[in-house]
DNA sequence: GTCTATAGATTGATAGAC
DNA sequence: GTCTATCAATCTATAGAC
C-alpha cells in the first residue's frame, strides 16, 4: 500500500493536474511530463483516459475516509468534528483559491459533459455527506440529519465558489464564522432538547 | 440593436455551449455547426477564441442588466425583488441541474485556466452583489449589506452546485424556502428596527 | 462575407522493438 | 515495463479564391 510505481505516479500527478486545470483540460503529454514518462507508456497501465479518471476518483475516495478518519479520531464531540469540516476553508485555502473545490469543481465538470463517471465523483459528496449526517444524527437531530448536512455542504461548496471567483479570503474567513455560529447554536440547541431545524 | 448577423449568431451559439460544455471543451467545429458556416468564416469575425469568449462575455453583462432592471420594475420591494433573484434556482432548475450556474461555473473554469478574461468574467457576479447590495440597503442594512450580498450569492451558487451534482430537486426547493425565510426574517427586522446581521 | 484548402501543432491511442 | 515511431483525428488559425 502506497508503493511507489509508475502507475501510482500518473495516478497522483493525474489527480493533481485535474484539479488545477480540469479533466478535459490536462492532457497525456501534461501527466507524463511530471512523471517523466513516454506518452506511449501509459498505455500499459490504463486503457483510456477515462480509466486515469476512474483511478484518480477511487484513490480521493480511499484519501477522502482516511480524512474522515482521523477527525473522527481527532475531535471529542461532533460540534468539534463538523467544525473541522468547515476549517478545510481555511485550511486549505491557498488551493482552493486557485483551483476551487476538488470535490465540486470536478463533480460540476463532469455534469456538464454528461461523463460516465460523474456518478462515481458523486460518490466523494456522498462521502462527506453521509459522514456530516453522522455526526449531526449524534447531535440528536435524527429527522433533519440529510437536509442539515446537504446545508451545510451547499455552505461550504458556495463560499468556495465565491471566494475563488473573487479571491477573497476575508469573506471565507467570516463566512466559517458564520458557519461556526450557526453550529453552536445548533449543538447548544441539541444539549438543551430546543427545536432548530429551519433557518440559519 | 438584436439584429441577426453572423457575428451574432455565432455570439449565442458560442454562449450556449460554453455555458452547456465548458469554454475549454467547446470547439470551432461544434459552434460551426449550429451557426452553419465553415470554419474559416470564424476568423472574419474574430481572431482568436478568446476574443468570442469575450464577446459572448460582453453579451451575457448586457443580458444581465437587462435581467436586473426587469426585477427593478416588476418587483414593488426590495424584498420581492431579493426574492426573485432566490427563485431563479427554481424558475431556471431544468439549465442549472444539467449545467450548473452559467456565471459561477464560467468563473470556476476560467479561475482555473488562469484565463486573462476571468476578470471580465467576474463582472457578472459584480452586477448581482451590487444590484443585491442595494436592495439591502433599501432594507435599511447599510453597513451589511455588502456582507449580506456576498453571503446570498454563496447560498445560492452552493445549493446551483449541490443540486447539480445530486440532481436534486427537493433539495433546491428546501433551500430556497430557507434562503426566503431567511429573507423575511430580514426585513421584519428592518421594520422593526431589530438588527439581525449575524447568523442565518 | 463566405467559402475551400491547408498549415502546424496536439490530441488520444496503437504497434512493435528492446 | 519502457521506449520510439506512428496513426488518424481534431484543434486553432491562416491564405487566398470567389
Amino acid at each position: 500500500m502506497g508503493k511507489i510505481t509508475t502507475r501510482t505516479a500518473i495516478i497522483e500527478a493525474a489527480d493533481r493536474l485535474f484539479y488545477q486545470r480540469g479533466f478535459e483540460a490536462t492532457s497525456f503529454s501534461d501527466i507524463a511530463e511530471i512523471v517523466k514518462i513516454s506518452r506511449g507508456n501509459f498505455y500499459h497501465h490504463f486503457k483510456t483516459k477515462d480509466e486515469i479518471l476512474d483511478a484518480v476518483i477511487s484513490n480521493r475516495l480511499v484519501m477522502t475516509q482516511q480524512l474522515l478518519h482521523t477527525w473522527d479520531a481527532e475531535g471529542a464531540t461532533p460540534e468539534e468534528r463538523i467544525r473541522r469540516f468547515i476549517h478545510i476553508l481555511i485550511a486549505n485555502w491557498d488551493k482552493i483559491s486557485a483551483f476551487g473545490c476538488p470535490v465540486g469543481t470536478l463533480n460540476t465538470e463532469l455534469v456538464k459533459l454528461e461523463h460516465a463517471e460523474q456518478p462515481h465523483a458523486l460518490k466523494l459528496f456522498s462521502l462527506f455527506r453521509s459522514w456530516l449526517c453522522h455526526q449531526f444524527e449524534l447531535l440528536g437531530h435524527d429527522a433533519a440529519a440529510v437536509e442539515l448536512s446537504m446545508h451545510l455542504l451547499a455552505r461550504t461548496q458556495g463560499v468556495a465558489t465565491v471566494a475563488s471567483a473573487f479571491n477573497d479570503e476575508k469573506f471565507v474567513r467570516h463566512e466559517v464564522q458564520l458557519m461556526c455560529d450557526w453550529l453552536t447554536s445548533f449543538a447548544d440547541a441539541a444539549s438543551s432538547g430546543e427545536k432548530n431545524v429551519g433557518n440559519h
